[in-house]
DNA sequence: TATTTTTGCTAAAACGATTTAACTCTGATA
DNA sequence: TATCAGAGTTAAATCGTTTTAGCAAAAATA
C-alpha cells in the first residue's frame, strides 16, 4: 500500500500537480483556483488519505518543523517532566520533537547536535552539560537558533531559560534558619556548571546574611560523577567526623538529595530530629518520602513553554534579541525541615 | 556560513557530484574512481567540513536512519529510563530517535503516529495506550515495521519485548506470604492493558496456591486517570472499612504505589508494622523510601536492547517473523516487607 | 475589431542526495 | 585496421514537494 503523493492525485484528476499543492496549502484564492476544482482535489485528497511526505517538504522549503531536544540526563524525572512539556509545547506549534539525552557527557552533546544540524531540525533546546562551550559556540556560529535550558554558559551570548538558583538556595536556606537551624552544610557537587555555582552562592549568601559563621567543613563538594558512595561518605564526615556536628543540610540536586536521604536512613538517623533536610528539585520521591522532603521545585511548565516561545521567534525570525529568563522557584515546606 | 553540498565539492574539484558521492559512501573500488581524485575528493570534504543532507538522502534512498519512539508517559521514570536504553541502543546502530509521549492517551498516540509515518521514520518502537488498537492495527496494514514494548494487544499480531507480568506479580505475592501475611491486598488499575490484566492474575494465582481465600473486596481497582485522593480512598478502605483488616498491600505500578505510600505515610501508619508492601517498577523513591520498598524491578536494559534489536531485523529486511519476547523481572526484597 | 485584462491553469526548476546507464579514452587483441 | 575490453568518469533521472514565471482562452475595454 504505496503512499499518494502530490502526482497521484494530478494524475487521477487529470490536473497538474502545481495546482494540488496550492489548492491543498491553502493558496488556492490567490492563484485563482476555480472552486469546483478545489473541491474536486479536497475530496480526492481525502478519499486517498493524502499526507504530504515531510522529507520531501524539508528538502524544498528548508524547514523540518523538528526541533532539537538534547537534554542531560532523561532517567532524572526532572529532565523527563521538562521534556514532555517541551513536546507538549511543541507539538501546539506544529513542530515535532526529536529527543537525545546526552547523559551529561559533552561528546555526547556534540555528536548529537551534529548529527541534527545535517538539515534535521530547524532549532534546539539544550541542557549543555559541563565542557560543551565549544560545541555551544561553534553552534552560535552556524546561526542555528537555539535556546539554552536549566544552565548556560556566562560567556556565551545565548538565549535561555533558567531559574533564579541563588535566589533559591538562598530562600531554603533561610528557611532552615528561621526554623533554629545554625549548623547547617551544603552538599554540591564540582560541576563546573552555572547553576551549580549559584546554588552555592546562595547558600553562602543566607549564613553571611544571618551572621552564621560560613565554614567550610560544611562545604561537601561532590566529584561530578558521583556514586552513592560518595554521598554516603560525604554525609558521614559531616555528621560524625566534624568538631561541630551539624544539624541541618542543603542538597543542591535531587540526584544528591536522594542518594543522601538513603545515606542518612542507613545510618539510622531520624530526620528532622538528628538532621533537618531541604533539597533542590521536587521528585515525587521527596513527597512519599518518610518523612516529605522540603525542596525548592522548578517551574518546569513554565520552562518549558518559555524555552519553545523564544525558539519560534528566532526560527520565525520574529525575534533577533537574545532573550535571557530567568524564573521563580517555589519552595514547598515539609516535615523534614520541621515544617 | 551555507553548508557544503556535494555539489559545492565537485565544483571546486571540477568533477562530477557523481564522482564525490561514489567516493564518500566508499563505492569508489568498485566504480574504478582512481587513488588520485578519491584522496582529492576526501581531503576537499573533510576541509569544507561536508555533511551529507539527510533529509534529502533520505528523500532520495526512503531511509531516514531514524526510529520513533512513541512512549506512554515520559514523566514516568520507567519510561525515563528505558527511552534512555532505547536511544542509547539505536546510536549503536547508527540511528537517531524521534521521541514522543502519548502521556497514556490514544488520540495522541494516534496523531504522532501519523505524524511520523509522513516519511520522517524508518519504524516505530511503542507502549500503546488504552484503547489504541485500532491505530496500532493501522499501523500494522501499513507495513511499517513496528515493535510494542510494556504491553500488547493479544488479538494483534505484532513484535513485542515484555516482562513476565503475572510471574512477577506472583512472585511478589508469595514473597509475602512466606513473609507470613495472610491478608494481603491488591491495588491495581482498571486500564484495559494486558499487562496490568496479567499482574492481576499473577496475584490472585498466588492466593489459590497458598489455599489464601481470594477476597474481591481485597482488591482495589482504580479508575485508570486516577490521582491522588483516589488511591488515597482505596488504601483508607482497605485499612479501615472491611471487617477483615489487611496486612499486606501489592502495588501493580509505581505510580499508584508512590501515591499509595505517601497515603500510608500521612494515615500515620507503620510499614510494615501495621501494613507491608511490595511494589511493581523500582524507582529511586522506593529505595530511599524509608522503610524501604520491596520492589519488582523490570529489566531496562534488556528491553532497550532486545526491541532496538527486532526492529532494525525488520527495517533491514532480515527478519520477517513476528518476535516476542518476554523478559523475567527481578525482585528485590527491602524493609517494607519484613525483608 | 483590435487590444488589454482577467481567469484558470501548468511547465519546469529547485532542494541535495543516489544510482543507472552510458560515454570517452587507452591499450590490447584479432 | 578494426574490434574489444577495461579504466575512469559523468549526464540525467529520481525521490515528493514548493514556487516562479508564464501560457491560452475568455472577458472586458477601447
Amino acid at each position: 500500500m504505496k503512499k499518494t503523493s502530490l502526482n497521484d492525485i494530478a494524475q487521477q484528476l487529470g490536473v497538474s500537480k502545481t495546482l494540488v499543492s496550492l489548492v491543498l496549502n491553502g493558496k488556492a484564492k490567490e492563484h485563482r483556483i476555480s472552486g469546483d476544482v478545489q473541491k474536486k482535489v479536497i475530496k480526492l485528497a481525502k478519499e486517498l488519505n493524502y499526507q504530504p511526505n515531510q522529507i520531501a517538504k524539508g528538502l524544498r522549503t528548508g524547514k523540518t518543523n523538528t526541533i532539537g531536544l538534547i537534554i542531560a540526563d532523561i532517567a532524572n524525572p526532572f529532565f523527563g517532566k521538562l521534556g514532555r512539556e517541551i513536546e507538549r509545547e511543541a507539538s501546539n506549534h506544529g513542530y515535532r520533537v526529536m529527543f537525545c539525552s546526552s547523559d551529561e557527557k559533552a561528546e555526547n552533546a556534540k555528536q548529537q547536535i551534529e548529527m541534527l544540524q545535517q538539515g534535521q531540525v530547524d532549532g534546539f533546546i539544550i541542557s549543555p552539560p559541563e565542557g560543551s562551550e565549544e560545541q555551544i559556540r561553534t553552534l552560535a556560529k552556524s546561526k542555528t537558533p537555539y535556546v539554552l535550558v536549566d544552565r548556560y554558559f556566562a560567556d556565551i551570548e545565548s538565549n535561555y531559560v533558567v531559574v533564579d538558583n541563588s535566589q533559591a538556595a538562598y530562600e531554603g536556606t533561610v528557611h532552615l534558619i528561621k526554623k533554629g537551624y545554625r549548623k547547617i552544610a551544603c552538599v554540591t557537587t564540582n560541576a563546573n556548571l552555572i547553576n551549580m555555582n549559584q546554588r552555592l552562592e546562595g547558600y553562602k549568601q543566607a549564613l553571611i546574611d544571618a551572621k552564621i559563621p560560613l565554614l567550610q567543613e560544611r562545604i561537601k563538594v561532590l566529584q561530578f560523577t558521583h556514586e552513592r558512595d560518595d554521598v554516603f561518605l560525604a554525609i558521614k564526615q559531616l555528621l560524625f567526623e566534624v568538631e561541630d556536628k551539624i544539624e541541618a543540610i542543603l542538597f543542591t540536586t535531587s540526584k544528591i538529595g536522594v542518594m543522601g536521604l538513603e545515606s542518612i536512613h542507613s545510618l539510622g538517623l531520624n530526620i528532622p530530629g538528628d538532621i533537618a533536610v531541604v533539597s533542590f528539585d521536587d521528585p515525587d520521591a521527596y513527597k512519599i518520602s518518610n518523612p516529605p522532603v522540603s525542596a525548592i521545585a522548578q517551574p518546569l511548565k513554565e520552562i518549558g513553554r518559555e524555552s519553545v516561545r523564544i525558539l519560534m521567534g528566532h526560527i520565525n525570525g520574529t525575534d533577533r534579541t537574545v532573550q535571557k529568563i530567568m524564573l521563580k522557584t517555589r519552595f514547598f515546606a515539609r516535615k523534614s525541615s520541621g515544617e
